[in-house]
DNA sequence: TACCCCAGCGCG
DNA sequence: AAAGCGCGCTGGGGTA
């Protein structure tokens, strides 16, 4: 069963997609709540479902037309459909940008959420995807994919909706240990203030350092060799002045990134929403806006602290994407090294000598590393697994000629830029750059597979677990144990502490049904650390 | 004034 | 200024 939304009208439809019922729908929340469990079709979940969460009402499923428009538009598994065919429209305008940052006292409704400016037909729009993913290659594969997006968007909103729990009077002490008092509007704190006061006095004369070409100048007039202020570079040099430039860096970032401006920004009730953005990486990964969400930095995690009488289960899935890797391949022995920790598993292999080799020469298969340790270990990992690193060496290939490349349930790359596959051999300096623009798409293309399809795992991992959850105690969203975190590979729920051992036990089968629903029946593990823990700075 | 780009660094 | 992928955010510094 399915109902199509749109502005204030609900349509049913059946199961083989005849329209059952038509209606004009003046209470949403009192129809939704009403229906419920029924497959919600809608244009954008970020549009219709805050309302509803805010009036107490959560949903099952639902289709998201937008994300699987987009989708579908790319898709390899679906390129012969109507939908591809079609001229760019409506749904085809990226998702809205990030809300911008709001004062404290945020309204109940997200006044912000996007709204269409041309107000299009999602049945038609649903019939075209219908279709398209009937025709296609692997209905079942492309189908999974479009409900694990949308089910991505539903917990995008929830987790918005519950945020995540973080103390300002922990983060502020964090801050003030760190940096020293909060300093008055445009000073520097007292701890930044000093370090700056040390770097003057070790080069002899005044410099701002927060300004990277004032601090240039002054290494190189204090006679260091630089060419660059940033810390890898600064780092190799013997001089007095670094060890205090590299603190005074440290803190100068964690002051103007999650400082108290940051704290006063996003911070609101003791709960810090980023909008997440599903489908805001080509690769499918999620990105998300307004407080660097994604980029929370372990100085202040000590700050993400579980209400009274709750606790976090924060859970890691381990080794993700290698493992995604020798899945996706079908590579029986990478996959048989992946039994316990995959790069002890590596080295047992007799591939490499030590765990830490293995770890460089995975990333460096799957990023395309050319030089350095990496790009030195990468051939003794195709000896001992060849189809794996076959597997990415053809997605390189593919890219540097332009092709198309596809992850394990369907979501394609998008077409290069192209210049470079038409730069004309005439122009010697052309060319050159061409084939290094080639060589880049290709590392793109090789690491699309993998970093694409581990999303796709870890979307389905999160929408099994948010089934579980639901089903552990009776209540709203938030008075149930809830996702209120998710970076790639790891996730943090939110619950009251007499749940905890059952939750972790519920993040652990989401991850083995994942596995199976990506990989059949193929013997490879998806393990996942979980920790339960009051603070997030506890885990790991 | 408003905007855009860059360097740098945080996360996976 | 990275060798080796994908992001977002900030302040500085420039241009219109």
């Amino acid at each position: 069963m399915y109902v199509v939304l749109s502005p204030g009208r609900a349509r049913s439809f059946d199961a083989d997609g005849a329209l059952t019922a038509d209606e004009p729908v003046s209470d949403l929340a009192a129809l939704v709540r009403d229906r419920e469990p029924v497959r919600w079709v809608w244009d954008d979940t970020r549009r219709w479902y805050p309302q509803l969460l805010a009036a107490g009402v959560r949903v099952e499923r639902c289709v998201d037309l937008r994300l699987c428009h987009a989708i579908l538009r790319n898709s390899t598994l679906t390129a012969g459909s109507r939908l591809a065919a079609a001229a760019a429209g409506v749904w085809d305008a990226p998702a809205e940008l990030p809300a911008p940052p709001r004062p404290r006292g945020e309204a109940l409704f997200d006044l912000d959420a996007p709204e269409p400016a041309v107000e299009a037909d999602p049945v038609a729009e649903w019939m075209l995807q219908r279709e398209a993913v009937a025709a296609s290659n692997d209905p079942a594969r492309i189908g999974l994919l479009l409900a694990a997006e949308s089910a991505g968007a539903l917990i995008a909103v929830e987790m918005k909706h519950a945020g995540l729990p973080l103390d300002p009077a922990t983060h502020e002490g964090l801050l003030e240990q760190l940096l020293g008092p909060r300093p008055r509007l445009g000073e520097r704190p007292a701890k930044l203030e000093s370090l700056k006061q040390r770097l003057v006095g070790i080069l002899g004369f005044e410099f701002n350092p927060d300004s990277a070409v004032e601090l240039l100048k002054a290494l190189r007039k204090a006679g260091l060799q630089v060419t660059s202020t940033s810390k890898w570079e600064i780092a190799e040099i013997d001089h007095p002045v670094i060890e205090p430039l590299l603190e005074y860096k440290k803190l100068s970032r964690l002051m103007t990134a999650n400082g108290w401006n940051w704290l006063d920004t996003w911070v609101v009730d003791g709960r810090f929403r980023p909008e997440y953005v599903p489908g805001g990486v080509v690769t499918g990964r999620w990105a998300a806006a307004g407080g660097g969400a994604l980029q929370l930095p372990k100085q202040i995690r000590g700050a993400v602290i579980a209400d009274p009488g709750w606790t976090f289960v924060v859970a890691d899935a381990a080794q993700l994407e290698p493992r995604v890797l020798a899945a996706m391949a079908g590579d029986r022995a990478m996959v048989s090294a992946g039994s316990g920790d995959m790069y002890e598993g590596i080295v047992a292999s007799g591939a490499v000598a030590t765990r830490a080799e293995a770890k460089v020469a995975m990333l460096g298969a799957m990023y395309g590393a050319t030089t350095g340790d990496s790009g030195r270990l990468v051939p003794r990992l195709a000896r001992a697994f060849p189809r794996a690193i076959a597997m990415v060496e053809d997605a390189a290939r593919a890219g540097e000629r332009g092709e198309i490349v596809t992850t394990r349930l369907g979501r394609s790359s998008p077409p290069p830029a192209a210049d470079w596959r038409r730069e004309s051999s005439i122009d010697a300096a052309a060319e050159s750059r061409a084939r290094r623009e080639s060589r880049s798409w290709g590392r793109f293309t090789r690491n699309f597979i993998v970093q694409g399809s581990a999303a796709e795992w870890a979307l389905c991992w999160m929408a099994g677990l948010r089934g579980a959850l639901w089903t552990m105690q009776d209540g709203a969203i938030t008075e149930r144990p809830h996702l209120v975190f998710f970076l790639h590979d790891e996730v943090i729920v939110h619950t009251p502490i007499a749940l905890a051992e059952r939750v972790a036990a519920s993040i652990r089968q989401a991850a083995d049904d994942a596995g199976r629903l990506l990989f059949g029946d193929l013997p490879v593990t998806f393990p996942v650390t979980t920790a339960v823990v009051r603070s997030y700075a506890e885990a790991k």
